[in-house]
DNA sequence: AGTGGTTTTGACAATCATTCTCACTCGGGC
DNA sequence: GCCCGAGTGAGAATGATTGTCAAAACCACT
């Protein structure tokens, strides 16, 4: 068994650093023009290599957008889901036990094993016209 | 009141067809291919075309591979969501009316409105190896 | 500080689904 | 037959993401 080194680069950091002070759901290529204009140089192929690191770690939660865009968000740790405004981008995490009770009754029922679920809740929040 | 013609093409019938005689989900590429090679001439744009009219209509599914293709599949009036298997495609429609109830329970707590959302099951089906 | 081996980076090219363009075709009403 | 707008489609354009690969950074160990 070959130990993986685990270097953590100034880039890495620097991605990591912007999820985590950035409250919405922030695409690949905008993190990238902001650390850029930020006076923090780092490579756009490294933006995404960082952040598909995060998420296989567990340590960002990842969604698409309408138009196929990936956007990332710092989570808190835990299997959770999202309420997300359209037009603000304002997120709120929610849980639902139940939700995850009947999603496993459900496949169960059909035979499917190793499941997983995706479930997002997109609306217009209270601070955001019609 | 200006009267919306509706003409009804031979290729976007032949689209139609095509989805309404397929059990799985299906990509616009594969559709134009397998369309193609069954002696239906037909151009790729119209494709998309007519699957985003159908989709907008509500007569089409749609959703995302997880490498970001759409796929579209005739499905049975009504909401309802999907429990794919990963290996063979094969989809089941399921219902939760508990789940929506959920939904909007949550989305009336925080004061979102206009809400939708999107709940699919991804596993591996009885039928497929591990 | 130097050396060698490994990991990470980043500018750039390549991929690829989807959309755009726009000249052309079709078909029904006149 | 002629007209005209809806519909089509080949090819170009778009744009996010991934691949390439030489150069840079890092880490022992001397
Ligand atoms: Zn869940
Ligand atoms: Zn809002
Ligand atoms: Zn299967
Ligand atoms: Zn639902």
């Amino acid at each position: 068994m070959v130990q993986t080194p685990k270097r953590l680069t100034r880039q890495q950091s620097a991605v990591a650093e912007a999820l985590r002070s950035g409250e919405d759901f922030t695409s690949a290529q905008d993190l990238h023009a902001r650390l850029r204009s930020s006076g923090n140089p780092i490579g756009l192929a490294t933006v995404y290599r960082t952040l598909q690191t995060l998420a296989g770690d567990g340590d960002v939660d990842v969604l698409r957008t309408d138009d196929g865009e990936s956007v990332y968000r710092h989570c808190s740790t835990g299997h959770h889901h999202h309420l997300v405004c359209r037009a603000c981008g304002k997120t709120v995490e929610v849980e639902g036990p139940m939700v995850e009770k009947w999603a496993d009754k459900i496949s169960a029922q059909n035979g499917f094993r190793d499941v997983r679920h995706t479930l997002e809740i997109i609306g217009t929040c209270s601070e955001c016209p019609a």
